[in-house]
DNA sequence: ATACTTACTTACATAAAGTAACTAAATAAT
DNA sequence: ATTATTTAGTTACTTTATGTAAGTAAGTAT
């Protein structure tokens, strides 16, 4: 009989990317802090999931939620280190997706 | 005001990562062709979804389904070179894992 | 004949995500 | 002074995705 073999931490990273809108949420944020506004235009994700991403990813300690005690308030978003972490994975996805994603459009060589 | 501006082959290749066990598939087939039960077993999907991410997979031409004509009828899935080459994504989220996931039982340095 | 395996599919239930409207505090416009 | 707009969300409701369980067809094993 078969089971599962595959490494609890592994899996747990991957669930994280298999949430939707995570690995887009982190992208962003590697180009520095961003607020809630920006991150949800400049994604397209409806303010509901947002909310609930960010309060996920503070829970695992990717993301860092700044107030910043100003008239208006303003709050900030930024990655942690473990979040920071994370540009290589993103990086890799995206050296992927150059070389394989619409290759009709692509000339090789 | 702020709008998308995502390279839109790198967020179709993040939708593919982010639809949930897809990782997980692709990283057993890493490992070589696998059937579908010994799939379905070792990573604890359903056979409805399985089936499904097969089909979504067969279709981006990450995976090859191929037939062998035995009696009974064996069928594998395999990776296609594309598939294949989502090797270091995998790679790099498990080095992630290894360093920042469960941190309480790791000591640094 | 009955039970089991493989590779699925179908029907139904639950969970996740999307949409739209709402809030509260502040600012700006009429 | 009243109305509109921005920010950072929340709430209620709908649609989509996933899970669960049972069923199927072809073959094997007992």
């Amino acid at each position: 009989m078969i089971e599962k073999n595959i490494c609890p931490r592994f899996e747990s990273a991957l669930n994280l990317l298999n949430k939707r809108w995570t690995g887009l949420i982190i992208f962003q944020l590697l180009e520095g802090p961003q607020r809630f506004s920006t991150l949800e235009a400049s994604i397209g994700i409806s303010g509901r999931v947002l909310s609930e991403r960010l309060k996920d990813l503070e829970k695992q300690e990717i993301v860092k939620r700044k107030v910043y005690d100003e008239i208006p308030v303003r709050i900030e978003y930024t990655l942690t280190e473990k979040g920071k972490a994370l540009e290589p994975v993103l990086n890799s996805i995206q050296h992927w997706a150059e070389d394989w994603v619409e290759p009709p459009n692509k000339v090789i060589n």
